[in-house]
This record gives structure tokens, sequence and C-alpha cells, in this order.
DNA sequence: TTTCTCATGTAACGCGTTACATGATTAC
DNA sequence: GTAATCATGTAACGCGTTACATGAGAAA
């Protein structure tokens, strides 16, 4: 349901491929909202069944040829209601918290190597959240109101990692002095 | 997939009929893992052809009969073998980011609006989640490692909603400077 | 009398992932 | 030569939600 108003924003922003709007989804949205190639042609062409977005083929030499899509005044209005309909919180799946939950069969050694993976990883995700801040939604055309919202999506990432590194430091730690 | 192991490490460590189950994913569990009645008596049903469970039927009088599920040798093993197994981090879907990531169409009110909102949605959110600390899975017969664990779940629960609530009343007022 | 709890399930649909399928150009 | 980028799609499967279906007892 909800890719389908994430497309429509995008296309409002500037006319794309399916190709391209794949690579947003792709870099820094994937933060907050994923989504796979053949989920969006075929949302794509939900989209367009409902007269949503339209289709402009351009034919290209030497490239495969491109369908660029476009917002349809129709696709507006329904982008415009959705974005005054107060959504839910966010849904975390959290696969590390459900095994976690039942690790404690497991021996001290293999319950730390656990946690330490999960802390190396949450520390890269940083590193790689920090560096492609720069890239993907953030250098298209965007006026001031624009550019805070997107700084704010930014801002809520890095405290998201900050607050998983810390808790996982955390737990190391606590870990730790229990089984002194 | 996942909810098959987070079945068997609820089995683990007692029989459960499908009702009970279905609590749990309702309870505190549902901050990082939920699924529902159907999805979980399907999934039983997958797990009984595995053998990784057997039931056992109970008939009650005046209460409609029960079929408690137990964990078996390979149900174990393979919720051993899971155990082992580094998890992906977490996927977080959220819709209020992708919302707010297409709403500078707003106006300054309606905007100012859909952050308040979420700001006060998240607070209810935060206490509703420290009220049922104690309730559910935390008070399921576990040893000292077992509490470490469930502990360490609920305070990254704790850590995450307090993030996204420093980050919101950031924002609004950030955006109250913005627009003066 | 209406709602909640106990207790089980199916049907239909929609969302999301992985694999399959093609094919040229460019960069290492 | 191998991988990446550009560019589009389909098929099959699995995960997740909503609605449908039943029915008794207890509490408000």
């Amino acid at each position: 349901m909800s890719l389908k108003y994430a497309i429509l924003g995008l296309l409002k922003i500037s006319p794309f491929t399916g190709y391209d709007l794949s690579k947003y989804f792709k870099g820094s949205i994937s933060f907050y909202w994923s989504a796979s190639h053949p989920q969006i042609y075929r949302t794509l062409k939900t989209l367009l069944n409902e007269e949503s977005v339209k289709q402009e083929v351009v034919t290209q030499e030497d490239l495969p040829n491109k369908k660029i899509y476009h917002i349809t005044a129709k696709g507006s209005e329904e982008l415009n209601k959705w974005l005054l309909t107060p959504q839910e919180l966010p849904q975390v799946r959290h696969k590390f918290l459900l095994q976690l939950s039942f690790a404690d069969n497991l021996d001290d050694e293999q319950l730390l190597d656990l946690l330490k993976e999960y802390k190396s990883k949450t520390e890269s995700q940083l590193s790689l959240y920090k560096g492609h801040q720069s890239e993907t939604v953030e250098n298209l055309p965007a006026n001031k109101k624009q550019k805070f919202l997107w700084k704010s999506i930014l801002k809520n990432g890095l405290y998201y990692y900050e607050a998983e590194l810390k808790w996982i430091t955390e737990v190391i730690n606590d870990y730790n002095k229990l089984s002194l």
C-alpha cells in the first residue's frame, strides 16, 4: 500500500524510470523503506491501470529503451490525500532480539560471539549510513522545506543507529560483569 | 521463516496452545516480532508436518478443547542451529518517515499537525511499553541468564522509543525556528 | 445485552523475495 | 575475462493481514 505513495512521491519530484526508482529504494531511502525491482515494476503497472501515472517511451541507441513515468493529476490528488493521513508507528522486525530472547541455552562464548557480531555489524552499518547521506534522494532538486525534511529524516537514522550501538555496547559490558 | 523459530523458542520454555502463543505475539514480544493468529496456526501445521512439534489434545468441559504443542528433539535441534546463525540487522518500515520525505507540499500548519501527532503517538507508545514490561514473556520460568537477556531486550525497546521521542521533539523545535 | 475471554480454524488477498530471462556497453 | 551499469520484465513461492466462521461462559 505505501509503496504506491512512495513511488508517486518520487515521481512528483521528477519523472523516473522503474530502474531509477529501484536505485532510490536501494539507496538512502532503504533505511526506512525498501522495495525490490519486481515489486516496483508490478506497482507501476497498477498505477498505470489506475491512471495515477503515465508512460513516456524513449528509444535509445546502443542502450535498452526507457519507460519514463510521469505522475498525473489523479496521482497527485491521491498523494495529497495520503500525505494528510496519519500513519501508524514504525514496525520493527528485529531478528536479533528474537534470537536473543531464546539464547540462554548457548554457552557464554557463543553468546558473546553473537553479541559482538551484532555490534560490529551495527558499527559498519552506521558508518555506511553516514557515508551515503550525501547521495541519492538528498541531491534531488529541493526547496528549503524539502531540505529541512530530508535532513530531519537522516537525523532519525543517525539517532537510531547510535541508540542501537549504545545498547549493544552496554549489553556486552553488563554480560562480562555477570559471567565473572 | 523466523516465526518458525520464535514458536520453537517459546515451546522450548514451556508447552503452549496456538491461542497462548498468539497472546505472546500480541504482548511485549510484539515490539520486535509480531504474528497474527492465522499465521501461527499455519506455522504450527507446518511444524507438525516437519515433526518439529507434537500435539497433545486436551478435552475440556464447558470450554473449547485445547491442542497443546510440545517441542520434539528434532525441533530442539533446529532451534539450536538457528540460534548460532547470525541474523541480518533489523528492518524498519517507517511509514511516517516516508510520508515526511514527500510532505513539503503541505502547508506549515498541516505539517506541524503531522509532527505533533507523531510525537504524541510515540509518547503514548512509550508509556504503554513501560507499562507492560512486567507482563507476558518476562514472567515465564527463567534462570539468571534468561532474565539478563530479557532485561536487555526490554532496554532495547526503551532506548528505541526514547531516541524516537528525542528526535521528533528536536524536529518540531527546529521547524518552529525555521518558519519564524 | 453487549463485550471479553477462551479456543480453533479456513479463504482470499496483498505484499515481498528469489530466481529466471535477455542483452549491450563500459570499466578493471 | 569478469563484473558492473543500464534497462525491462515474468514466475513462483512465501510471509502477513483481513475477513469469515463457530460457539460457550463470564463479566459489565
